[in-house]
RNA sequence: AGGGCUAUCGCCAAACGGUAAGGCAACGGACUCUGACUCCGUCAUUUCAAGGUUCGAAUCCUUGUAGCCCUGCCA
């Protein structure tokens, strides 16, 4: 349906013209992420954007785990990576790699780098290397051990290997330029000492590649063409083509930089999650208030709805923020037509309705998508007793008000026409209890005589009615004041992020645990859990909501 | 002696010297078994600024301005 007039991003462009010109005779992507952490919206917008580029052009796409640093936590992590992209949709089919494979090559590699003079076994301290670097406006001073004879790097590299220097005693570095006004040229260390256990590889190694130089090193392995990252990496292209260079690949892959995808009102900083997870203020790194793969996907979100957002928000290296609500439009219109609508009263006030037979129900037809007849239908109890959202009766209504108000008629959805009598209300003013009168003849939603109602309300039968509690969420940070206070860095949080409230549902609803997503008709909100009041267990922990508002016109 | 990158509507984003696409949001109006959806309409004489080149500039040049990234033995 979309697609005809979507332009081309700037990677799109690059590739074809590596394409037209023979640079690369094939596209070759992946995704490289460090399993040290879940993944968010933002790495869905990589995950997408690479695994699209390698369908698009009949290439390969690579899942690859960058573990080349054994110091973070791993191994807990490449689970739920691993099903997150594959929940997302993007099938690396039998390509799964890890760095860690790689690290013979690697070592190999870094001693051709010796033998041509090119790298060397510095022996300063972190500190020292730090000092030695120079600043961003002064050129760095050469290492003292730059010059050591090939044979005595190698000699010093294999001991490095075999265990002989402590953590920080000694690493390898690349001989570069140390005057470069690009601080990443400036002898880059390449070869770590850390006496580590690795997820993967055990204690085989006590050396481990930086990423500058095992990254390159991996896209080449494994054929990649185009390696996408984001834009902080732009500063180390020149180092990423030097290791390429060096070492002599046949078809060496490209680096290409874009800006990372970040959400307006959303705490995307790893640090800030980890402090709200820690100190209890939302659920988990899955709490629907977060924006995790894992949070989007509770949320009820899909797939094709992530997927039409990174469409959307497109590519290119310009830093930016994309409005929040692009992000709930395309779940909507996304499950606008594929998901069965039934009706929850959130916040209840009894409608009774006088002219109807005391202690009768009868079941209505009630179609589960209007828009989509191929959902099917389902009976509804209808009673004397009912339940209305308090917002669809006023006593004194504004002008343009389509809902219940005295004397008035209205369509409950998929029943009756039913005309306001009185109310009932205590003191202070809160309704308690609306009456009316129904009109046979209207069953279904149509009067015979062809006349008009104002408005239509949904509505749930009292006596059959599924009692639930409703946990609303809203964004977790104050909208108002922005994601983060200017003076400390704190995160300005909203207060009302969660609230909870007893809802009525249909007694359907109790029933359809099955569902993956289901949609209220008429809520005010984003986002809802549902668990049922009498035993606690949940309804349905991922509901969405058809509309992102709900607002009274202007008086 | 600093270097790299970026600047086009409230928010994303096309345009690759030929006279400013599109989407989100917003606002009118029509329709409606929800005020949603759908549909129709409005929304940049101007592209960070100032000069310059050109028949013609968002695109090229010059000079500024603003923002982001870089001084991990993280990725």
């Amino acid at each position: 349906m979309e697609n005809e007039t979507i332009s081309k991003n700037f990677i799109e462009n690059i590739i074809d013209k590596d394409l037209a010109e023979g640079v690369y005779d094939t596209v070759h992507t992946r995704f490289p992420p460090e399993p040290n952490g879940y993944l968010h919206i933002g790495h869905a917008k990589s995950i997408l954007l690479n695994y699209g580029l390698a369908q698009e052009y009949n290439g390969k796409f690579n899942m690859r785990f960058d573990d080349t640093n054994p110091t973070k936590e791993k191994i807990e992590f490449v689970e739920s990576i691993k099903e997150d992209i594959h929940w997302l949709g993007a099938d690396w089919e039998d390509r799964l790699f890890f760095a860690s494979d790689y690290f013979d090559q690697m070592y190999e590699a870094a001693v051709k780098l010796i033998k041509k003079g090119k790298a060397f076994v510095c022996d300063l301290t972190a500190d020292q290397i730090r000092e030695y670097r120079g600043t961003l406006t002064e050129p760095g001073k050469e290492s003292p051990y730059r010059d050591r004879s090939v044979e005595e790097n190698l000699r010093l590299f294999e001991e490095m290997k075999d265990g002989k220097y402590a953590d920080g005693e000694k690493v390898l570095r690349a001989k570069i330029d140390m005057a470069s006004p690009n601080m990443n040229m400036r002898d880059p260390v390449i070869y770590r000492v850390a006496h580590m256990t690795h997820h993967n590889t055990g204690d085989k190694w006590c050396i481990y590649p930086m990423y500058d130089f095992a990254h390159p090193i991996e896209d080449a392995i494994e054929g990649i063409t185009h390696s996408i990252c984001t834009l902080e990496f732009e500063d180390h292209r020149p180092l990423y083509d030097w290791v390429v260079k060096e070492l002599e690949y046949p078809h060496p892959p490209k680096q290409i930089e874009f800006a990372k995808l970040y959400l307006t009102n959303v705490v995307t900083g790893k640090r800030y999650i980890k402090k709200l997870v820690e100190e209890g203020i939302v659920d988990g790194w899955d709490d629907p208030r977060l924006v995790s793969i894992a949070a989007l996907r509770r949320r009820g979100f899909t797939p094709e709805s992530i997927k039409m957002f990174v469409d959307l928000c497109g590519v290119s290296k310009a830093n930016s923020s994309v409005d929040y609500a692009m992000l709930e439009y395309c779940i909507r219109e996304d499950l606008k037509l594929k998901r069965p609508r039934m009706m929850a009263v959130l916040d209840p006030i009894k409608l009774v309705i006088d002219n109807y037979p005391e202690g009768q129900i009868e079941y209505l037809e009630a179609p589960n998508n209007m828009e989509n007849e191929s959902l099917g239908s389902r009976k509804i109890p209808f009673g004397k007793e009912l339940y209305i959202e308090r917002d669809d009766f006023m006593i004194d209504p504004p002008k343009k008000y389509k809902r219940l108000f005295l004397g008035t008629e209205v369509r409950l959805m998929n029943a009756y026409f039913v005309t306001c009598t009185g109310f009932e209300a205590d003191d202070d003013g809160t309704v308690r209890v609306v009456h009316c009168t129904y009109d046979p003849a209207t069953k279904g939603g149509n009067a015979p005589d062809g006349r008009k109602v104002k408005g239509t309300i949904h509505w749930v039968e009292a006596s059959q009615a599924g009692k639930v509690t409703v946990r609303l969420y809203e964004n977790i940070v104050d909208e108002e004041k922005g994601v983060y206070n200017k003076e400390d860095g704190s995160l300005n949080l909203n207060p009302n992020s969660l609230t909870t409230v007893s809802a009525y549902v249909e007694p359907e609803l109790m029933k359809a645990k099955g569902y993956d997503s289901y949609q209220f008709v008429r809520n005010g909100f984003f986002c809802a859990d549902i668990h049922d009041s009498q035993d606690g267990q949940p309804v349905f922990n991922r509901i969405v909501s058809l509309k992102s508002s709900f607002k009274l016109p202007k008086a």
